[in-house]
RNA sequence: GGGGAGGUACCAAAGUGGCCAACUGGGGCAGACUGUAAAUCUGCUGACUUAUGUCUUCGUAGGUUCGAAUCCUGCCCUCCCCA
């Protein structure tokens, strides 16, 4: 069965993936020239155009160097969330895979990830008006309100969330009132048949080298320019895209919350927070085969060990 | 040399006789997470451990006390002021 279904398959997408500051795109470089393999971007802030610096995305250079997508083509100013990341991404790839046998996937959003590779169940985004009224119900009530109507609509999911995480119940609710079903009935967590064979690769290192590299990268980005950036989207601060590492730190100091050099100890602490919650994300999923940086040899070896 | 302040776990910092293995924050570690995901949330952080369990901690050496991080004494160290 299995083996049938592979046979169907029409490639191989290569997944390339580790925490922020790892070292991802020079080695997804090498490794593309390496099998002509062109790079799908799977990073939910490097896909804005507005935002450069800040999301340390690859230089001309790199860019120039191999066949780039989903890199700074869309605007923080349209909406955009994994569902659509996840539509957008399967077609581009099964027209890379028309031209070539393998395509790399690359980049550290986990969630983006396995929309990919998995792919969501058909549950509809939420309804804009619904969420306003939730907000409001959250500002007016409070949480543990919203952790009620959640009990009354999905007690099923309502035994699973973590009370305490907005957020999810906000969704919970969202798509309870959107749909007049249950949350919990919708979540199937069935993967999606896919045109591809994933290959997981986990690019890591040491754990202190990891957080010296994530300072330095956020030096370097301050010298960049980072500060002139972010002062730049300031006005825009409101919107999800900048709801970001690097940026919300310095939002907080523009608004006279903190003072510079504070701001960016603070972008520092939450890049290594961010990088230990994405290896949380990839360590889940066993399929991944682990590598140094340095490793592009074997790496390349162990991809086209994988020939079909 | 004289006067003052202080030495608490990785760091900062509460605690000033029992409810203290010790508040809190940072840092670190671990985890959850299917449409906000660079987001949102949770747990642990002296040791051994299944533990409402045992053992070793609050500069150091003694002492007082049924009982001390907390009181007393000596010593060491840090900082400030006067010499």
């Amino acid at each position: 069965m299995t083996a049938t279904l592979t046979m169907n398959k029409r490639g191989t997408l290569v997944v390339i993936t580790g925490a922020t500051g790892v070292g991802k795109t020079d080695t997804s470089i090498k490794v593309s020239q390496a099998i002509d393999a062109p790079i799908v971007s799977c990073d939910s802030r490097q896909i804005f155009k507005e935002m450069r610096i800040g999301t340390a995305v690859p230089s001309d250079e790199q860019l120039a160097a191999a066949e780039h997508h989903f890199i700074r083509c869309r605007s923080i100013f349209e909406p955009y969330n994994c569902g659509q990341y996840e539509k957008e991404a399967i077609e581009l790839i099964d027209k890379l895979l028309q031209r070539h046998s393998h395509v790399i996937l690359t980049g550290g959003s986990g969630l983006y990830i396995d929309a990919v590779t998995r792919g969501f169940d058909p549950i509809p985004p939420a309804d804009d008006n619904v969420r306003t009224m939730l907000a409001a119900k959250l500002e007016r009530e409070g949480l543990a309100s919203l952790s009620e109507m959640l009990a009354r609509l999905d007690p099923d999911y309502a035994g699973l969330v973590d009370h305490h995480n907005r957020q999810r119940i906000m969704r919970a609710l969202e798509v309870c009132l959107t749909t007049g079903r249950p949350y919990s009935s919708l979540r199937k967590g069935e993967s999606r048949e896919r045109n591809f064979v994933p290959l997981f690769i986990l690019i890591d290192r040491p754990r202190a080298e990891l957080y010296r590299r994530i300072d330095q990268r956020v030096d370097a980005m301050i010298s960049e320019g980072l500060v002139d950036e972010a002062r730049g989207l300031h006005p825009f601060s409101h919107l999800n895209a900048l709801r970001t590492v690097g940026y919300s730190e310095l939002f907080d100091h523009f608004d006279g919350l903190c003072d510079l050099d504070t701001a960016i100890e603070l972008i520092k602490r939450n890049s290594r927070r961010y990088a230990k919650r994405q290896l949380t994300w990839f360590r889940r999923n066993p399929e991944y085969k682990t590598f140094s940086p340095d490793d592009t040899e074997q790496i390349i070896a162990y991809i086209t060990s994988h020939k079909q």
